[in-house]
DNA sequence: TATGAATGAGCATTCATTCAT
DNA sequence: CATGAATGAATGCTCATTCAT
């Protein structure tokens, strides 16, 4: 009864694989496969093979736990939002004025794209072979930012000529291209000097302009 | 004018008239097919037979023209490249201030979206999927967007704590995200005030702000 | 009764009792969900793990059990068929004379239609797809038939010009043919009307005839 | 104008191989693989694989000319319901009394089965793996024979008491279950005497019968 | 024994490319 | 040049079987 056999269960940093816990992990090691491969290949480029691959399991596997390539397609798109848009959220919470506010979501915003590359491209690309999948994702990006300008309007610091979703969809996309762009090659910019640059150009875009 | 090459047409025994200029015709229907399609379906995505049909030819007419789908998708992206970047040069020959000159780029940008919108989204999307030749058109049209950042520091007009390279990236980013949000649906707004919200998004970007 | 086969239930100690017929249970589930699985999608075309749904087991039971899909379906018709065969012998059994004899049997096999209609149609198919074992069955049951008639021969009810093998195919495939089709929808006849229609059917094909 | 190239089109024995005939070939062929391969593995068992090589073409081939394996079982089937009843028509227009007409039929029966083996159970068989195509084929045949068997009634040649529905299945049962054994080995039975047996077995099971 | 997730060979289907007409 | 049926390698998906729990 008090053998070491009993330990285990105890042991919360030992991951006490129950046949529940493999199961999910499983799931998330395709669910990271995935948003690897599609990344890099798109949805109609992606191989199961290559998925299965990079997940470590078998073919076959990735059936057991969704019932086609489009399925898992949208399970990780779907963990991706969320991923994304806790780590909005999260942002708001911080402490400080306006502009720490502003400059957390930004650093968020690269720290995920640095986690994340792949997946941050994913989630955010438009244009060609876009995904109604994809549209809703920086949809409700665009309308978390909505509601801050709205607020910024009340509060005084947002232009009063602005159109808010044009201005949230600009900010998004100056974001997101910036961001592609330096995903590239991290190295042409300092991360810090990334961030300055992406808060500054998001604040001329839609501050107040004291008169000259 | 009066070169061998004009004499072919002149020819009465066979009536080829204008072989060449039925060649190009079908070249400029595949292409205009290819824009479409891969728009649509990406390069991985797009099946050859859709090509082909959208074009009103047969499958095999594809290979008279380009040895393989890679060869159509690069000529579809080469046509584009020279059509939105001709656009652009002209726009800067427009009489008037920065102002209008930036103005008139801009519409000349949204008449190209609205008349190719899908090679719009083909040429200018980044991100998951994209290709070198993508990348290739984007970093053209910001090569020549720090051109004029760079006069604009000389000019004045430029805040000179600008990363030209950063804004531009910003800026193409931001006009591409709301051109593509805009094509989805052109009712939702109106072609002049979209203009305006471009024009006023990208100049409150990059230009000095007044010290309060 | 009393041999060591009895004394597993009496242990005590961990209560396996009846574990030989849980087991037994478990079989019987697997044999009766394969009969019906099979006769509805063929060997070819049973999956194992409908099979395995339809007993309310996991599939890797039916493995546990049998070595493979081909042992479960031989294990099928092996059951079937004694049970068709000791059906047919019971029916022999029967008082009266020839004509209750031969109207017991065939209410015999229209009654086990009735109960096992799936495995009916599996045992008793020939044709496209079939198997051996399928042929088995028809011809054991075709033997029997044939004894029958040798003995109509010998008592000279029998018309002597018959070919045995011939009749008794005939015989048999006349009504398995019937009984296919009236199990498609029992209620368009009355039971003791089909039994009525197959006993003519089969007397009036074997029996002497009158001179006219 | 009058060279040997002009004599090609004129050849009707020669088949002047045009675009639609070579087309129309690739189908038959393919029909008749597709009967070859259903019948010995049926729908589920039959591979693309078996099918394209039997018929002579490419995998990819079939996919030309049907969208699935479903669409050329049903094409299959089809054809081969259309040949057997053609033949049944045809058997009708014989010069004779009744007899000589079923003994026709009989003969067309057996000459199809000779011919056509294997489509011929494919056609034919009931019960396991039954599908919709296959109960049509037979509802059609024993339709023909109801039709007969009214006549017969009116002309008094059939027994009052028959139900003819039944009657029609137990007659095509018979037949085709006594056919099936035979095609196993034809060498087992003399052609004439299989179809006198047959015929035979159907006379008495219909007709009237003269008081003993 | 029972379980059901994992396996991977096997299969149906797709689709870029070829080529006889 | 244009055509579109034919090709067959590549790919998505299935499913009988295994095995750790």
């Amino acid at each position: 009864m008090t053998g070491p056999e009993m330990a285990e269960p105890e042991m919360p940093h030992m991951a006490p694989r129950r046949r529940k816990n493999q199961t999910e992990e499983t799931r998330l090691k395709l669910v990271a496969a995935g948003a690897a491969v599609f990344a890099r290949q798109g949805l109609a480029g992606a191989r199961i093979a290559d998925i299965a691959k990079e997940a470590g399991v078998a073919m076959g596997t990735l059936y057991t736990h969704y019932p086609d390539k489009d399925a898992l397609f949208a399970e990780v798109m779907r963990a991706g939002q969320a991923m994304v848009l806790s780590g909005l959220a999260a942002s708001r919470q911080v402490d400080g004025g306006r502009e720490a506010v502003d400059r957390a979501a930004m650093d968020g915003v690269v720290t995920f794209a640095e986690t994340y590359g792949a997946l941050f491209r994913l989630l955010l690309s438009r244009g060609a072979t876009d995904n109604p999948l994809q549209r809703e994702v920086v949809d409700a990006i665009v309308a978390l930012r909505v509601e801050e300008l709205e607020q910024g309007l009340k509060d005084g610091w947002a232009r009063a000529d602005l159109d808010l979703e044009s201005a949230a969809r600009c900010e998004v996309g100056a974001v997101f291209h910036l961001l592609d762009w330096w995903l590239d090659d991290p190295a042409k910019m300092d991360r810090d000097m990334l961030i300055d640059h992406l808060s500054a150009f998001r604040r001329f875009g839609v501050e107040g302009r004291a008169a000259p």
